[in-house]
DNA sequence: GGCGACGTTCCATATAGTAGAACAGCCACA
DNA sequence: TGTGGCTGTTCTACTATATGGAACGTCGCC
């Protein structure tokens, strides 16, 4: 099953995911395969353009990765049709709007809008987090049709395990199913309120959320409260846009 | 020389600069490969997570890329460097702020701020432009050590031929030297004016650029002007912090 | 000066990818 | 309602291709 290939692949992830250029050796060991087939393997990787020779013998990932991928990230339906509706909402807040999708376990972090005070601690675009522990992820599992099934499969796999229960969880969520909103909780990062509404493709199933988060002190519960409607037109708006 | 990997490398690309999903017939055919090889190297890059199968059996490049990609760009040195005095720069001009790095032949889009007032027909970041065709590359190219004879290399690649002679680039690439930044020229882009500072690594060589842009009436040439002086200071200011 | 760890090169072996043919499903046109 | 031509997919014998151990040259450190 085209095992060169697989291999050229982790290899490339493992250098996209290093924070310094790696050597042949600690590429070999960790992947338990011997220095001249990663050696090899590297040299294919190197003329293909996604990775870069240091002269010291180390190799570190290209922006060639990048470059493919802000291609994919270009056309993106999801994208394309909340960063309108996105810029709308971050006219009325002054918080950071992150825009969120699922995938696999997680939910991944498709765009970032910073406020005028910028929120450093909060998870950045391409990043991504256990669907379980933010309230993007909650809002979109509390809509899916087998939510509480899915809630415990989630739940049973994100670890280290959650500092609360899964029949927490569970009621966590009937409350956001009734409210059409998630809020707050700060399970993820401490000291940071947050939002989120859902976002449903034409078949009312889950494939985004639009989320908002600021400090505690600034970001008060009387202001999300303001935030309710504009945040739920705006899902609603993306939703449409979409087909839904 | 790992054909397989650089095979299915190949076959990403194309799946990433496709605008709609793909079949394994036409992949094939444009790869000048049989059938069942490419359908073989699709299903590993699908079960590797980097391709999404639909229903009718076409293909698509899925966000695993630009998850990837993300991950290198965050560690970026030049864009680490640069985004601190960019905002800055931003602050100063209502015009949209781009950090440009060399590539090859082309000069690669790193980041972009827009402006309030969007300058929709810019390139993006991602993209990439000819070095030659663009205020960036040109201000690049000017301060390389080699910049006539490089200059001459890069505009007899670049296609098709550009509206503008060599002696005219040279001349052109001189005055960007005695002046230290280059300006307007919208070569590439009509009715838009640019100017662009450059950015040195400690060795002296230019690795990368700041551009501003803007509509020909707003961005008018009094402005360009005024901007002259925060320009050269922002990208002073990037070259050393990366230790120039 | 020599030990150890590094990146790199080489080459016989067999494994893993190749390519063609055959299959099954779909759609369009007659 | 066939039928022809297009899909995507499966199968298999073949051989070209990746494999991995051993040997090489080089650097830095004790």
């Amino acid at each position: 099953m085209d095992s060169t290939l697989l291999k050229g692949l982790t290899l490339l992830e493992l250098l996209t995911q290093s924070p310094v250029p790696v050597g042949v050796s600690a590429l070999a060991t960790k992947l338990a395969l011997p220095k001249s087939n990663v050696h090899r393997t590297l040299g294919t990787l190197v003329s293909a353009g996604y990775v870069r020779r240091l002269e010291n013998g180390t190799y570190e990932a290209s922006l060639k990765v990048w470059e493919l991928g802000m291609q994919v990230m270009k056309r993106n339906q999801l994208r394309r049709a909340a960063i309108a509706f996105m810029h709308a909402l971050q006219g009325v807040t002054t918080e950071t709007v992150t825009l969120v999708a699922p995938d696999g376990d997680d939910c991944l972090y498709i765009h970032q809008m910073e406020a005028s005070a910028p929120l450093r601690i909060s998870t950045a675009a391409g990043e991504r987090a256990p669907a379980v522990m933010t309230i993007s992820g909650r809002v979109m599992m509390a809509f899916y049709a087998d939510a509480a099934q899915r809630a415990q499969r989630l739940y049973d796999a994100v670890s280290p395990r959650p500092p609360f229960g899964l029949e927490t969880l569970l009621s966590d969520l009937k409350t956001i199913r009734q409210n059409g909103y998630a809020m707050s909780g700060s399970h993820w990062r401490p000291g940071i309120n947050s939002m989120a509404g859902v976002i449903c493709g034409p078949d009312g199933v889950p494939v985004g959320a639009i989320a908002v988060a600021g400090s505690k002190e600034r970001f008060t519960d009387e202001k999300m409260q303001e935030l309710v409607q504009p945040l739920l037109s705006a899902c609603a708006n993306v939703s449409r846009a979409l087909g839904g």
